[in-house]
DNA sequence: AATGAATGAGGCTTCATTCAT
DNA sequence: GATGAATGAAGCCTCATTCAT
């Protein structure tokens, strides 16, 4: 990794160095795939070492969750500005999460795709992060509700719908915003401004759900049947 | 499977048992922990036939994302209505969608969760299949734009995303409408009708992101910055 | 082993043949020194047949446990001579006993050296074994003190502890008696006559214990204080 | 161990800690079981200490076994009346063998179930210690056959097999005395005294074998065929 | 006098895969 | 068409042991 491959590390610093290892390791193979071998020589350390420090692969695993969990709650968390109204809160937040998932993505590729594949004791843990994701964005779409002047009445469980549909169509996006446009060469074009990128993604996000949003808090709906008179496409 | 043990079972029906075998079985453990044994036990049949069917884990494991691909396209492609307006084409294709994700929920966690998560051959081969579905979103949502008026100029990149987007948050209600509301008992209520499950889903959907496209043809856009002004949340 | 190295055996014949080589392997290195590695190359099958067929090396140390206690009560069983006085039962039986463990050192080694040292689970099958063993000599003590006109009243405690003295001393000499008397040469005499040498050994117990346990049964007793006068050496 | 957890110990002290912590893990895992790492922590020092005093596992089982063996020995001869007649004088020895055993059970278990269940470094020491207290039993026949009149001819190797199957009933009842009778629960009944217990079962011991030796040196002999009308169980 | 940091070696176990029938 | 018998390779984990301070 970074370090020099010197000995006489502090614990700590070690154990950072391991789960950096283990993170590229988990998010290139799999969890199943990943071997302890592997993950100890990328760390620059000898397996025992690996084994006194983190105990298991389970345990390993799990600590890498846990990090790369606390990692991206905490890059959305500051990213959000806390006084705004809630759209522009919501934006805020989902622009650090692009931001986070772009700038790290094995992080995000160990969460999003091997934590929640490998039975109970992982899924666990990174449904409880997404969870709470999911309530904090229900949060807004219900604070957003109150602001607006119509709001009358979204039943709880169609508010969650919302949420997990919105938060699902960020982590699709999240995959989709980190690979190259078509068929980019080797280095192609710099990433250009990360930053920049991150705002445009969560402002195509916000387009396409926002509006659709406000329009149900009016209680205006989409039907199958409807579709002709309603404001739907062809009027 | 079903079929009795019985031996002298002809090669196409012994093919799709240990493909039904497979599924359920790289469904629950993943493609790295299941095992050949536990497939051809699964099966009721013995290992060497197994490979000398499907030749080895990988195609074994390629065959069967194939199979599956190949019958989430037809269930979706069987439900759209053709000569229905965009958006109704959508809803119903995306109502083939859940339902069909909902009565196969070993085969979507093939597609959806293993076969994403395990490197090359196969993340192709479910890419793929993906991105057929993603340009046939792409396709309504560029013809819904040319039906519309207003049109002008959706650039295709953009349409890309938005096209991501929706499908990206029709997996993730994939999922989570597979799950029982909240703290369901063993057998709380009967699984009601899926058909209308899946419409209502669809529904749900629909309301989340149509209005909000048909917005975005029209040329408004949601910014940070105007979000008073805007048709933003607080007006 | 005996067998040819060749392929293709049975399974039931294998599993002996791994047993044989686990016998050997166990008595000589202890469990947990023994290896697994070791076993199969000297059973001349490869290590994951081993597994195939005994599925651990607990499950392969029980196995053994099981069935070399089985053949040393059978070759008890075998030696006793059903319609003898009582005396004449436990010489018979001593001398299958010490018979048994002169043929089959290792097994003796096993049961009686290192599956008594390891933790629960064997240790709980070899004890069941030797209690049936104690049973049936505590059984012959009482008989014989049936048998005996002046019986009177041995209490069950005192038997079952002279019965635990007379196994124990018995266990003494067959580890006593699998050795070469002094410094013998690597071939000094042939074993002569191992049944021969079986009884001897039984007499030399049957000397020393049963006279004694005459004596106890008509109600004399040794004490530190009576030496003196008692039927005492020095008289 | 009993010691607090204080630094700068002198050697002599801190290798007692370490020998005292070796004898409690070697008896309860066995020598390979045992592991360096339990060791040390239990004699509260780190593991380079360990090596620093006792250089390697295998010399530190070494001193182990060097150690308890000696105090064993010196309990006995400690225990011996020197001026009394010889069985006295056996009676005594076994009292505080019986003693020793039962006051310091993960001695006599590194003694008895381990050391002699691993190849030839440590079984060669404890089977020099038991030689020992074998030829100080022959020896006391030897002697009670001088002291006795008709003394004669006991062979040599008589006499030997004679102290072997003493000795050995000795062991098996230092294992059989220190279990609690029957089905006793957590904490039945005190142990009593332990003194008195150890001298019961020497006594019990005593009187089952020396009547029996008494006899032998009178040239009396028990044997298969003689049995009826000899002072067989049966007159 | 004492220890935190580190490793080479080896053991148990499992798996995908093939051969001979 | 179908299978019982068998194995090379590899992975997880632990341990006795040493070095630098």
């Amino acid at each position: 990794m970074g370090a020099v491959k010197g000995k006489r590390v502090p614990r700590a610093v070690r154990e950072q160095q391991m789960l950096d290892a283990a993170v590229i390791t988990f998010a290139r193979h799999g969890y199943r795939a990943a071997s302890m071998d592997g993950i100890a020589e990328l760390a620059g350390v000898s397996k025992p070492l690996v084994y006194l420090y983190l105990h298991s692969k389970e345990e390993l695993f799990s600590a890498v969750i846990r990090r790369e969990a606390a990692a991206l709650v905490a890059a959305v968390t500051a990213a959000v500005e806390p006084h705004a109204p809630a759209d522009r809160q919501l934006w805020s937040g989902l622009t650090g999460f692009f931001a986070h998932t772009a700038a790290h993505p094995d992080s995000w590729a160990v969460l999003h795709q091997q934590a929640r594949t490998q039975g109970e004791p992982f899924a666990h843990e990174v449904a409880a992060m997404r969870a709470g994701l999911v309530d904090f964005v229900a949060d807004l779409i219900g604070a957003a509700a109150r602001e607006s002047e119509c709001a009358a009445d979204l039943p709880a469980r169609e508010v969650a719908g919302l949420a997990h549909a919105l938060v699902g169509a960020a982590e699709s996006l999240a995959e989709w915003a980190n690979v190259p446009p078509e068929g980019a060469g080797s280095d192609d074009a710099p990433p250009a401004d990360p930053r920049a990128a991150a705002e445009r993604t969560a402002a195509t996000l916000m387009n396409f759900a926002w509006t659709g949003l406000h329009r149900m808090m009016t209680g205006e709906r989409w039907g199958p049947g409807v579709a002709a008179e309603s404001p739907g496409v062809g009027d």
